[in-house]
RNA sequence: GCGCCCAUAGCUCAGCUGGAUAGAGCAACGGACUUCUAAUCCGUAGGUCGGAGGUUCGAAUCCUCCUGGGCGUACCA
């Protein structure tokens, strides 16, 4: 018998009795599912209510009427009638220890894969190559790594895709900052750490001058800000009728949240720009570099428009950026099937803006070249009125390559909330250019914020590189690995390399999963504390679960895996150890949830009550001192499977475990 | 102005397409290591699910309005 996700048996058993009540039994189907509490079985038909109302019968004789014709005898008790109409359901432990029995030589653990595989293109990660990543890539990364591993578990066919940003303005950057403030010895021995320093010495300078022009702007705001608040303060105090007296009252207080706004912004450029002053090698350079931004525009447009020179650096320098993301990477564990960057479009986008004009699509508007859209105010701009190419133009060819070259049945954009816009009317915009039959979704998360509350900015200065935070986490770990080792009874086992690796890989996995463990609409407040937690719901509660089960089989001298040959047998007496062996039935439950909405925060909560039950059992029933040798036999496969179900779902999520901690 | 999103325990967050008495972790308090790893477990306390209406047999979940916050909004990505 091959295993099976248990609700989709429940609902195969089902049909054949709801298909006689209606004609279509899919809205009531989806309406079987886990009991909310244990109380209530072990899962729930909730379809006897609505059925009842379209019928016109009580719901409590529809539910009687499908219980009689259900043919559940091998998997469940009878089912039982409660409330209005819940129809409950309690797996038979016979059948439960049958399904177990057959994951043990399973090695997808009873997922069986997907019956209609389709074809993903997911692009994730797409940082700026030229600038050192930061966490705000985190979320991106990690999440499409991550569903990316369970869209293959699941049998479909997935491309991914790093859709780098290797064309931009910061290459202009980096090419004046080469010409103008490289170190040649610095840059035959370190070339990425030097360009990466001249890319901050240009950032810094245009930073200063950014500042210097917004001054007056915001002396400005500030100046009406203050006419406006005395103005609202005035009204307020003169309304007399009740409703609008409050409503000046907010607008005032709206105008002055606005003004200290400005006045924290005032203070911050003119210390930007005081530091300048004190500091007389910056004071040079900003001298002698008065028309830095307009010169890193034309390096770049250089390059854009195939100057040799221009080109020749960026064939050198591309390399050597990449390698330095790679590294990254390869701490993350993240690898792409593809990285066609930005650059790899740049001659496909003249006929794009071409076809879309041929087409009537794109129209010259105040200069530029637009495609209107229904239901969005503003165009989507595919050329500037300067004849440059933007995102939309990249990604617009982009789309239109992956289409014509693999066929997807899905394009999936894991990115940052705040461009849903852009992606609403790239779209909009695809559709209307002939780009059917192929699912794009935006996968939006929410924001990386500051310990502020306000969003994780990269050029605020005191951005938190990614890789300093790997350090921080791997450090906390190796802190923990080092005091529980000691602490162990029966005294260390571990060197010091064995601490070292296992501290890499506790770290490193409790940042993603402080990532993947959130709900991915959310917007995530960046605190250290809370990315390297290594309690409660954390990767390393996980892996710590996994290395007690390898523990056990150490201390006890189990083969476990002549256990999976067959000479072990599941049974279920004990209630720890039935709530556990239906969690281990859940795993593909699991799957199919993140799968739905492409949330991997379903999984990593799987995980964790997996985890959750497998520590009950644990305190009690021991598998060692088990009473006899079948229930130690039994006992062993379950924390086999717990094992084996938490390696596979971490894995799942790009983390990794460890024999021992 | 317009559009999108959010508001759940002191804090950080789960809560799948509407289901029965809303859940975790952290923090607090009280217990459990001569017994397979105490990175653990058990217990106590903590809630007007922002507010008001509505739809429904049933609403944290769907609709409307209100309040408070975030983001976006014509040539950055």
């Amino acid at each position: 018998m091959p295993a099976m996700n248990i609700l989709q048996e429940l609902k195969q058993r089902f049909q054949a009795t709801l298909t006689q009540l209606v004609d279509d039994p899919s809205a009531e189907l989806e309406m079987i599912r886990p009991a909310q509490d244990a109380r209530f079985g072990d899962y729930q038909a909730n379809c006897a209510m609505p059925l009842g109302k379209k019928l016109g019968k009580p719901p409590r004789d529809v539910a009687q009427q499908i219980v009689e014709q259900l043919d559940l005898n091998d998997l469940c008790d009878n089912p039982e009638i409660a409330g209005p109409g819940f129809i409950n359901l309690r797996l038979l432990d016979d059948w439960i220890q049958t399904q177990l029995q057959h994951s043990v030589s399973d090695e997808r653990l009873g997922v069986t894969p997907t019956a209609s595989p389709r074809t993903y293109i997911i692009d994730f990660s797409s940082p700026n190559v030229a600038k050192p990543m930061h966490v705000g890539h985190i979320r991106s990364t990690v999440i499409g790594d991550s569903l990316c591993r369970i869209f293959r578990f699941l049998g479909h066919q997935v491309i991914s895709d790093n859709h780098l940003g290797d064309w931009g303005t910061q290459f202009g950057m980096i090419i004046y900052g080469y010409r103008n403030f490289a170190l040649s010895e610095a840059y035959e021995q370190e070339p990425v750490q030097e360009l990466g320093r001249v890319y901050r010495v240009v950032r810094g300078i245009m930073d200063h001058y950014d500042a210097l022009d917004r001054q007056p702007v915001v002396a400005q705001r500030i100046a009406q800000l203050q006419t406006e608040v005395e103005q609202a303060e005035r009204q307020a105090e003169e309304e007399t009728e009740k409703a609008a007296k409050k409503k000046a009252t907010k607008a005032c207080k709206k105008l002055r949240g606005q003004l200290n706004e400005a006045v924290a912004e005032q203070k911050s450029l003119s210390q930007k720009i005081e530091k300048a002053a004190d500091n007389p090698e910056f004071a040079e350079r900003l001298a002698a570099h008065k028309t830095i931004r307009d010169d890193v525009l034309a390096e770049t447009a250089k390059l854009h428009s195939g100057d040799p020179e221009n080109l020749q650096l960026w064939k050198e320098f591309l390399p050597k950026c990449r390698d330095e993301i790679e590294r990254v990477y390869n701490r993350l564990q993240v690898s792409f099937d593809e990285e066609l960057g930005e650059s790899f479009y740049h001659d496909r986008l003249k006929a794009v803006v071409d076809d879309l004009q041929a087409k009537g699509l794109a129209t010259e508007s105040e200069g530029a070249t637009c495609v209107f859209l229904d239901g969005f105010e503003a165009p989507m701009i595919v050329r500037k009125k300067d004849g440059a190419f933007l995102y939309a133009t990249t990604d617009l060819a982009t789309l239109q390559y992956r289409v014509e070259r693999w066929s997807p049945d899905a394009i999936l954009y894991v990115v940052d909330f705040r461009q849903s816009d852009h992606f609403d009317k790239l779209f909009a915009a695809a559709r209307r250019w002939g780009i059917e039959n192929v699912e794009l979704r935006h996968v939006e998360f929410g924001t990386v914020l500051g310990e502020d509350g306000k969003p994780f900015k990269t050029r605020a200065g005191d951005t938190v590189g990614l890789e300093s935070l790997l350090d921080a986490a791997v450090e906390r770990a190796a802190q923990v690995v080092n005091d529980n080792d000691d602490a162990k009874p029966q005294g260390a086992e571990l060197s010091t390399a064995q601490r070292q690796e296992i501290a890499d890989v506790v770290g490193h996995a409790a940042i993603k999963y402080a990532d993947l463990s959130q709900n991915r609409a959310s917007d995530y407040v960046y605190s250290e504390d809370k990315m390297v937690a290594l309690r409660g719901n954390t990767a390393t509660y996980l892996q710590y679960s996994y290395a007690r089960v390898q523990s056990i089989f150490a201390r006890g001298g189990i083969d476990i895996e002549s256990l999976r040959q067959g000479n072990g047998t599941i049974s279920i007496a004990h209630e720890k150890e039935r709530a556990l062996a239906l969690q281990l039935l859940r795993f593909s439950e699991a799957l199919t949830e993140v799968e739905v909405d492409y949330r991997p925060n379903h999984l990593t909560n799987y995980l964790y009550e997996l985890a959750t039950l497998f520590s009950g059992f644990f305190e009690a029933c021991p598998v060692i001192k088990a009473d006899t040798p079948e229930l130690r036999d039994s006992r062993a496969l379950l924390c086999d499977l717990v094992a084996r179900t938490l390696k596979i779902g971490l894995s799942l999520l790009g983390i990794q475990v460890v024999e021992k901690m």
